[in-house]
DNA sequence: CTAGGTGCAAATCCTTTGCAAGATG
DNA sequence: CATCTTGCAAAGGATTTGCACCTAG
C-alpha cells in the first residue's frame, strides 16, 4: 500500500502524497510532467497546488518511489519506480515512448566503464527511433 | 578554415561567429555552457553578448556545426562537432567528461530498436562513473 | 544599399522558495 | 501541540525574443 511507502520514505502521509503516489502506481510505465500531473489530478478532482506536485515529486524521487528522466531538453517527466531497471526509446513522430532492458547493454556499459578505469554508478540513455516501413 | 564553414552553413561570417567557432575548434572535446563561453571569451578580449552566444551556438547546432548537451539537468554545454561520432562518460567525483566510442555498443542499440520494430535514428547516452580504487 | 546580425533589457518557461495557514502523528 | 505540509504568489535560473542600431555582402 502506497501508505506504507510513504512512512518508510520518512514523509507524514498526507492526501497529496497520497494521491499523486496512487496515480503514478495505477499508470505504472507512463511518463507525466509536474503540470501534466497537475492537470490529470484536477480532472479526477484532486486538486493540488503545482508547486506541492513538484515538491512531492522531488522528495519521492530522492526516496526512490519514483524516476525523474529528461526526454525533452525542456521539461521533466517521472514515472513510478518499480524498482526493475530499464531504459527507454522515444518516437520521434508520435512522442510515444517505449521501455525496454537488455542485459548486454547493461553488461557493454560496464565493461565501457571498467576499460576507462571506472566503475559504472548510473546511466542515462534514450534512443530516438522512427517506425520502420 | 572556419570562414567557409560559417558560409556553408548559410550564415554571414561576422566576428562573433567567427571568435565562437575558432575557440570551440581550438578547444576540440572540451564542454562549455553559454555562460562558459561568455566569460572565456570576454578573458580573450573577444566581448560577446550572451544572448549572441547562444544564438550562434544554436545556429551553429541546427548546422551540425556543434553539439550540445545535457550532463546536468539545468544547463546545457556545447563542444565542436568533428563529426567523428562519441558519447560521454562523467566523473560523477570530478566532473570530469570522457570521450569515448565503441563499436559494440553502436551496433547494439541498433539491434534493439531494430527487433522493437524502429529504425535507431538518434541517441543519448552518458555513463556515470567514479574512479576504480 | 538591404538583408541579416548584434546587444541590451525585458520576457518566457520550468522549477523552487518564503511564508502564513492547515494537517499529521 | 510541535512539526511537517500545503498553496499561493513571488523569486530564481537558463534561455529566448523584441527592437533599435550596426555590418557583411
Amino acid at each position: 500500500m502506497s501508505k506504507n511507502e510513504i512512512k518508510e520514505a520518512g514523509l507524514k502521509v498526507t492526501l497529496p502524497r497520497l494521491q499523486i503516489l496512487e496515480f503514478l502506481t495505477a499508470n505504472k510505465g507512463k511518463h507525466y510532467t509536474a503540470e501534466d500531473l497537475f492537470t490529470e489530478m484536477k480532472l479526477a478532482d484532486q486538486d493540488l497546488g503545482l508547486a506541492t506536485i513538484y515538491r512531492v515529486l522531488n522528495q519521492f524521487e530522492t526516496a526512490g518511489l519514483v524516476m525523474k528522466h529528461q526526454f525533452e531538453e525542456n521539461q521533466a517527466v517521472f514515472e513510478i519506480d518499480t524498482g526493475e531497471h530499464h531504459d527507454h526509446m522515444v518516437d520521434i513522430d508520435s512522442g510515444k515512448v517505449v521501455e525496454f532492458y537488455d542485459e548486454n547493454l547493461e553488461k557493454l556499459q560496464e565493461k565501457i566503464a571498467d576499460e576507462h578505469g571506472y566503475d559504472l554508478i548510473d546511466h542515462k540513455m534514450v534512443l530516438y527511433v522512427k517506425k520502420k516501413k
